[in-house]
DNA sequence: TCAATATATTCCACTAATTGAATATGGAAC
DNA sequence: GTTCCATATTCAATTAGTGGAATATATTGA
């Protein structure tokens, strides 16, 4: 998946490593939290799978800059996997294995859980509200104002998460006070 | 995760790696996909951690059974990863890294991305009707109904869940649609 | 001027999960 | 009677991801 991460930002324009680990953490981190030492081996991996190509930038004083570039070959398997009949659905929500067993705690330690998602789900939900801009910002910035819409539709799902989220957790605490 | 899920169930009574299997193929497969190898190689980890112990149940005819069951230290360790600070939130969304890049493709073929989403999600939601019904029986089964409640808020999660992203794909057509 | 931050990358040990094959037996259906 | 399914487990190769340290320099701010 990073892999494929990875190869669609370097399909909008060549970049070093450093440039996408800030792209992930700006823009992507919401969905997919990705560690900088991946990244790198990431790279490294799609360089000898030849759907990357590396070029040395010198700089002076600091050190050399690895600018990667699709090749013909990356962007081929890039729409493949776009193309995929896999639609990506399945996941993995670590909050409901939680959940599963929280009935080894009392009802008021988990009343207390539920507060605790609905804060971070209610913080996180504010901190989207500049997104959107930021996205059109990047947009215009690389050129791809086409894309856009895509990015705002991920944001979307982001906020709706967040609410069905709010709402579910609030569901369980009446769940748990109801008696 | 896995091993604390494991943990859990092995809380409730002790199984074979096989029930475990079971459990998670019928019961938590929605929330947590768990193939058997690496359950059993969990097993072989939990017992190394002394979370677990094993005790080998000779079948006549049959393999031996190796039936698992939790230590004392296993429950603290149960009970230490509910009471964490991480609630669990954070996750990977495949879905999204996927939407991200669609701007690759054509509006009408991503139109039919999220008519399949749309597809799957409901077919989906439609599958967990009976799933309620089956909590119960198994929490009469293994004599935990006060566990219950717990198993209902994750399948009330996943309908959410579901009901969340037919309305956000919904939306999405509605988007490509427009223009 | 000192410290912190940003740029830029690499390496390593570790944990987690996937995929698939292999082994072995009992019982039910056809 | 044999094929398939359920029971029951193990092994190996591979991929993916975590967490943190190490290295090196430039710029910015207090």
């Amino acid at each position: 998946m990073l892999k494929h991460g990875i190869l669609g930002l370097l399909n909008y324009q060549a970049m070093t490593g450093y440039e996408i680990m800030e792209v992930f953490r700006d823009s992507l981190h919401y969905f997919w939290d990705a560690k900088t030492s991946q990244i790198y081996r990431e790279l490294q991996g799609l360089e000898q799978k030849e759907w990357v190509g590396k070029t040395v930038v010198p700089q002076s004083g600091k050190p050399d800059k690895n600018v990667y570039s699709i090749t013909a070959e990356g962007r081929a398997e890039l729409l493949r996997w776009l193309a995929d009949a896999d639609l990506g659905l399945r996941m993995k929500t670590p909050v409901l294995m939680k959940v599963f067993f929280l009935g080894e705690r009392s009802a008021g330690e988990n009343i207390g859980y539920f507060e605790r998602i609905k804060e971070q789900c209610e913080r996180f939900l504010a901190s989207m509200d500049p997104i959107p801009q930021s996205i059109e910002a990047y947009g215009e910035l690389i050129g791809q104002k086409e894309q856009e819409r895509y990015w705002q539709m991920t944001v979307e799902y982001g906020r709706r998460m967040m609410r069905m989220q709010i709402e579910w957790a609030q569901d369980c605490i009446r769940r748990l006070e109801e008696e």
